[in-house]
DNA sequence: TATCAAAATACATATATAAGAGTTATAAGA
DNA sequence: TCTTATAACTCTTATATATGTATTTTGATA
């Protein structure tokens, strides 16, 4: 029998219980969950306090349910990273897999100033920088640098490929399980190397994209760096 | 007793009647809806499915929720149009109320043909286009046109004073309750006259938010289009 | 001003039925 | 006899009802 932490309502307690087993390891990405009725028996409450903590869950994309089969702890797929972690989209709103990548560069050195505030890393610290060149459409789009610490994702450089979609690798790899990003936005002009790389002038208007993204436990793991050319794409932003 | 529609869950049915009221002026912005028991007994289901279809309904905005007062239909309020429904913010995350607003121009013109595709007007129909300069910190950080349906917005060029936040006075004066707003965001280049009015250089980068805001039932009465200076600001968007 | 009652949502339990998915058993065909 | 198709069964989530308790808010009264 878990010990329940006594605060708050029974389902909040269950559901800090589940997310406490899915941040220790103790259920990996893809595990199947307990039943509604064997949760309820092993922490002591009904199975429809089980079942609201369970929506809590599922309303916040930690875990995923259905019907008929179980409930299973939320997994990258490169389809789940496109549609819910990518947001430019073509002038008709096409949301197309990015098909092609040029990787510019993978390189472990000590981490910038900003980059161990951004990341929330001690001093001293090692990351890895990837640079790399996405293409929508056929053409050079964005240009992004992603920024990992070092040693959260060992051996990283010593991987032979890195497909587009980085988020299943970092999970099955690494054991780094992408929950959450912010992302601000401004626009910025475009300096001679990405405007290159681009296809675009000099000084030409490009959308830059800071990301930020977390783990369950709110830990930063990736600072991703996005200039992107907008002239056949937008990010799309829905409010409800 | 109100007649079901017969599809699907009972609770998705009451949710549906729910809805249909809020869209009908039955129960207007602000309204105390009848409690979950009186719901229950008039739909002819339990307190729990109209509980259900209550949460549902309180998970996407349209109505609130409060212990020990009831429930009632969401109301626009100049706060909630600036956490909700605005997303600048500053560089250390500040939120603030648009302290100023300079109103450059309210017409009343034939709209043009992209503006009919955008509101889905009827074409020779007549628009309302407001100007404007909106002030963030104390600098002009956002040049915003606003496209408006003549016909659902009467007399809006009499009103004496237009403030930053539009949306309540949308509700208010003219029953159109904003609900879900899309936003396609690009890097463009500052034109003269915009450039000129937010203190840019031509050509600057600026960051074009256009959006389509719509009522419940999905109608589509905004258009605007906000060209803003992220020098000093930025969009937030989390994705969770 | 403090207290109490009424009203309403919020939480919790218990139980039953429906719907969907996967497995196993049985029947039919080659 | 082996393989394939179908039916039955089991397990699980999803829906629905009923009931009780807890918490919050508001208004009335002393």
């Amino acid at each position: 029998m878990p010990v329940m932490t006594g605060q708050g309502p029974l389902y909040v307690q269950v559901r800090e219980m589940v997310v406490q087993r899915i941040i220790s390891g103790a259920w990996q990405p893809g595990d199947l969950l307990p039943s509604e009725f064997d949760l309820a028996a092993e922490f002591g409450v009904s199975q429809g306090t089980v079942r609201k903590a369970l929506d809590t869950l599922a309303a916040d994309n930690l875990i995923i349910r259905h019907q008929g089969r179980g409930t299973f702890v939320t997994t990258h797929t490169p389809q789940r990273e496109l549609f819910h972690f990518f947001h430019l989209e073509g002038q008709k709103g096409e949301k197309q897999m990015p098909a092609t990548s040029r990787l510019t560069g993978v390189t472990n050195r000590r981490a910038s100033r900003i980059e161990t505030d951004r990341l929330h890393l001690p001093a001293n610290t090692h990351v890895f920088v990837i640079n790399r060149i996405r293409n929508l459409g056929g053409r050079p789009t964005i240009a992004e640098r992603i920024i990992l610490p070092a040693r959260m994702f060992p051996e990283l450089g010593q991987l032979a490929e890195l497909p587009n979609e980085l988020y299943q690798i970092y999970e099955e790899f690494f054991g780094v399980t992408i929950h959450r990003a912010v992302e601000e936005l401004r626009a910025v002009s475009a300096e001679r190397d990405e405007a290159r790389a681009l296809g675009v002038a000099t000084g030409a208007p490009l959308l830059e994209i800071d990301r930020l993204a977390e783990t369950v436990d709110g830990t930063p793991v990736e600072w991703r760096l996005s200039r992107c050319d907008t002239h056949a794409h937008h990010y799309l932003s829905e409010i409800v």
